[in-house]
DNA sequence: GCCAACGTTGGC
DNA sequence: GCCAACGTTGGC
């Protein structure tokens, strides 16, 4: 598959984690609560179909990179931005300009053992993962080919593609 | 729990 | 449009 991309989501593994992933309906979810512009505009414009996703357990134990995922789904509205009772309410959305939009992603496989972060400081190929960088604060962000690749090579784990 | 590094809000 | 105040993220 040609002009694929690759991608990082973080999430908390007490809101959202990958077994989560693997016991949701097709092991697929939309990727709700993206309540941030750069973050949404990578969903909304420059996703597509088939790109990788490695899944980043964030403010957990470990701090780990735990498994892949592609992009299975044309970007949509998150239906939380209307829901009121949602902490992800957005009260200046509306049906017809819906600020937020986000992905469906599917599992692909879980690393065992996962790939700790700690583990990645010093790996030939990862200087620049946004990632490890200070302050990075962006729960979606951008990889390399190559930092895709050297990531599966310390997982151990085969790039499959299932799409 | 701390706090640095952000991103957002809103008065002006 | 500026920017101070505020809120959040997320590693440590």
């Amino acid at each position: 598959m040609s002009n694929r991309r690759f991608w990082l989501m973080k999430s908390e593994p007490d809101e959202f984690s990958i077994d989560d992933l693997i016991q949701s309906e097709n092991q697929t979810t939309r990727w709700t609560g993206i309540r941030n512009y750069q973050a949404r505009n990578f969903m909304r414009d420059e996703m597509k179909v088939g790109d990788g996703v490695l899944f980043y357990h964030s403010n957990a134990k470990p701090l780990a990179i735990v498994g892949s995922m592609y992009v299975s789904s044309e970007p949509y509205p998150d239906y939380l931005q209307f829901k009121p009772d949602s902490k992800y309410f957005d009260p200046k959305s509306t049906e017809e300009n819906p600020r937020w939009m986000l992905v469906d992603v599917t599992f692909v496989q879980k690393f065992d053992p996962p790939v700790l972060r700690e583990d990645l400081y010093d790996v030939q190929g990862l200087e620049d993962l946004m990632l490890l960088k200070k302050g990075s604060r962006l729960s979606i962000q951008p990889l390399t080919a190559r930092e895709w690749e050297v990531i599966h090579e310390l997982a151990g784990a085969v790039d499959i593609i299932k799409p």
